[in-house]
DNA sequence: CTCAACTAGGTTTTT
DNA sequence: CCTAGTTGAG
């Protein structure tokens, strides 16, 4: 391979801000204009030729699937397999933290909280105020929370700033006791995992300094939706300091004004807007090239996005042909809608232009609600899909309840995990019982989960209930014993079967059992995944995988089906054909964004995102009635749809007499019919499992003496010293282990 | 304590 | 329309 091969594929603005190596680095890179490209070939530059370390690189998107993709591109350029910290903000504080929990106070194992979580322990501090939830929502809470995290105002400080009206002093109370029970519960929630990292840095100057170091060369993609926290943890990395005392900025952002669509979330457009006031000295490079879209498509985007007041001036040009026009369907409602985007997948999946190839499709919407209507459209035409979003795959109540058995066993301080679980499977124990254990814990300043090893509480019970819990409490203890010991999936297993979850749903012969089982083994299949990728991952690293995993991560490109998903979901990638439905006023852009000026400008920036998703093709549709939750409403065509240069459009209508005919007339699928479940693998799974827990219950039936010799499927041979309950400790021949009977792989000699 | 039946209230976007 | 939460009968 030649020495600089990758560069001659650069354009020269490319090429230049991948050379541009030192100081402050700001790249504008429109939409398509090949951005990821400059930035993987920048640190292949980096290392290649500037002699850097990859040890001493960190790039930070916000995504998985982008970091995945930087990832796998930077490797194709310099050809071997590099362990270079290519992370989303999330994961990098995240590993960070993992190393240094304990300076702020937290155990290693700290758990990491979704927004289910969260609602969870903000509606038991309600329940404890006795705040209405009907009045405030729990939800209405976390907002606040969040944007207060986002802003560094901690519960003392909201209550010091606020807390003059009743509302206030209601909001830092449940603030403050929402920071009281995480910390307890070893917990943190996504915020907190920026939050903490700058405090982490701030507070311990040796800590910050050893991250400064070791991070020379700092990029940063989609720099446009950084909020206030992300920027300070960059600045703080990049503010380091040379031997001569010079500060050295070697920090490289790459973003677009124009697709700034978190302002919601905090993001603040104003730190890509004045980066170069905030870093002296900034140089400016600005990508206008697009390689993605025909000339007709980035016309429209363009007459859309120039609504907009207060953008950096740029200009997106192309080489591409003008390519068609712009099609527009103004349905009669959304099932019409629906059906019109079906037929016309068919159209073009029939044609010689896409072939049979799914892929090349995606439907893209302002809300989740709106899938449905296209699943069924779909489905009833046998096209194959996938949706991405909506409930995502871990918020499911079963595979929810599983992963609260294992954070519980790794986390036993995590009350949140063990309440979800501790009747399910239906142990017998409700409210009464609860509060009881609550009251305990709460006089004892302990975790739920260390009363239930205290037999004397446990004994107060009935003997059903007692027997209930001292099981459970064993299980959870045992696997805590052997968490390392063994294979992840073996664990999962282990939990699935031993704690009854598996039977209960066997023997409820419902289909939605059914369903969940098969749910459970697809899961397992995550976990084997995994496991292959890594064998040796243990519980805590898997749990941290998963922990900050979104939906948009499971999209699997290989699978040929159309991509179902929301227009935010889909910054970042490309499609042949895209489908925007629900250009209507209320919807897109939603009825929010009225209520403030940005408002409608950050849903307009959301519109040009989707616009310049597409590379061929581009469909707009509305419905002229909409039936949302219930009700049916006439609507009126997106302000948006108004905006776009007419000329580029083909009309409303075009196709509304010829296809209604189409009406019923289904694609033989011979090669749409792509299984979405392989029902007989995950039957197999099943049964796996099954065998497996027979298996262990047996081993579980064995009984150890002291003194009895043993042999350990690892370890070897070894004696026992000591048994007590579940746990057996064994003296091996240069080492002593505690094991847990009837999950470590023992036998009696 | 569990389950079934009913009611009331809620829909933007995500790491 | 859907889900989560409540209530009343076993």
């Amino acid at each position: 391979m030649g020495r600089t091969d990758y560069l001659d594929k650069l354009n020269d603005k490319q090429r230049e801000a991948a050379m541009c190596t030192e100081g402050p680095l700001l790249i504008l890179a429109g939409a398509g204009s090949g951005k990821t490209s400059t930035m993987t070939c920048r640190i292949a530059y980096l290392i290649r030729e500037m002699d850097v370390h990859p040890y001493n690189i960190l790039a930070v998107t916000f995504t998985n699937k982008a970091a995945k993709e930087m990832r796998d591109r930077v490797q194709k350029l310099i050809g071997e397999g590099v362990n270079m910290w290519i992370l989303t903000f999330h994961s990098a504080c995240l590993r960070i933290l993992r190393r240094h929990a304990e300076v702020l106070g937290y155990g290693r194992d700290f758990a990491v909280y979704d927004p289910t979580d969260q609602k969870t322990v903000v509606k038991n501090i309600c329940k404890e105020l006795n705040i209405d939830t009907k009045k405030f929502t729990p939800s209405y809470f976390l907002g606040i929370i969040s944007h207060c995290k986002e802003q560094r105002i901690s519960a003392k400080d909201y209550n010091n700033i606020f807390g003059t009206d009743f509302k206030e002093q209601m909001v830092g109370q449940v603030y403050g006791q929402y920071e009281k029970i995480l910390k307890k519960n070893n917990a943190m929630d996504f915020d907190d995992l920026l939050l903490k990292t700058v405090e982490l840095f701030e507070q311990d100057e040796e800590i910050l300094l050893m991250y400064q170091n070791r991070f020379r060369y700092i990029m940063v993609d989609e720099y446009q939706d950084t909020n206030m926290i992300q920027y300070t943890f960059l600045r703080l990395l990049a503010d380091a300091r040379d031997g001569d005392g010079n500060v050295r900025r070697n920090l490289c952002v790459v973003g677009d004004d124009d697709q700034c669509i978190y302002q919601w979330r905090g993001a603040d457009i104003r730190n890509i807007l004045e980066f170069e006031k905030d870093f002296p000295g900034a140089k400016t490079v600005k990508l206008e090239q697009n390689y993605r879209s025909t000339a007709n498509i980035l016309a429209a985007a363009h007459s859309v996005i120039s609504h907009n007041r207060g953008r950096k001036a740029k200009k997106l040009w192309t080489d591409a042909e003008d390519g068609n026009k712009i099609i527009y369907y103004n349905a009669d409602d959304e099932k019409d809608e629906a059906r019109f985007i079906a037929s016309e997948i068919n159209r073009l999946a029939g044609a010689d232009e896409a072939g049979e190839d799914y892929r090349q499709f995606a439907i893209l919407y302002r809300t989740n609600a709106q899938s449905r209507t296209f699943e069924e459209a779909l489905s009833t035409r046998d096209i194959p899909y996938r949706v991405l979003g909506g409930l995502r795959y871990y918020d499911r109540k079963e595979i929810k309840d599983m992963m609260c058995y294992m954070r519980l066993v790794q986390n036993r301080a995590d009350d949140l995990a063990l309440v979800r679980i501790i009747n399910e499977p239906k142990r017998g124990i409700g409210g009464k019982t609860l509060e009881k254990l609550r009251t305990l814990a709460q006089v004892r300043g302990s975790s739920l989960f260390d009363v239930l090893l205290d037999d004397e509480v446990i004994a107060s019970f009935s003997s059903k209930v007692s027997e209930n819990l001292r099981n459970l409490a064993g299980l959870i203890e045992s696997y805590g014993i052997e968490r390392d010991n063994m294979k992840l999936s073996d664990l999962y297993d282990g939990l699935l079967v031993n704690s009854g979850y598996m039977k209960a749903l066997e023997d409820q012969h419902t289909v939605e059992a059914e369903s969940r089982l098969e749910n459970l083994m697809e899961f397992k299949t995550v976990i084997a995944g995994y496991e292959k990728e890594d064998p040796n991952m243990n519980l805590a690293e898997f749990m941290e995988r998963i922990a900050l995993l979104a939906d948009v991560d499971n999209h699997d490109a290989e699978e040929n089906a159309v991509t179902l998903m929301t227009l935010h979901s889909a910054k970042g990638l490309e499609f042949p054909y895209v489908f925007m439905p629900g250009m209507e006023d209320g919807l897109f852009p939603g009825w929010r964004a009225f209520d403030r000026e940005d408002g409608l400008e950050e849903e307009r920036r959301l519109c040009y995102v989707g616009i310049t998703r597409a590379k061929k093709r581009l469909w707009l549709t509305s419905a002229r009635t909409r039936t949302l939750y219930g009700r049916t409403d006439y609507t009126r065509e997106s302000v948006f749809l108004r905006e776009l240069d007419q000329k580029l459009m083909d009309g409303d209508g075009i196709y509304e007499k010829k296809d209604r005919k189409t009406e019923g007339v289904f694609r033989d699928g011979a090669s749409a019919g792509t299984p979405f479940k392989p029902f007989d693998q995950l039957k197999y799974a099943q049964a796996q499992t099954k065998q497996k827990a027979e298996a262990m219950a047996k081993a579980a039936g064995q009984s150890f003496q002291v003194g009895d010799r043993v042999a350990h499927a690892k370890f070897g041979e070894g004696r026992v010293l000591e048994v007590s309950g579940q746990v057996i400790r064994i003296e091996f021949k240069d080492q002593v282990r505690k094991l847990a009977l009837g999950i470590a792989p023992l036998e009696k000699l």
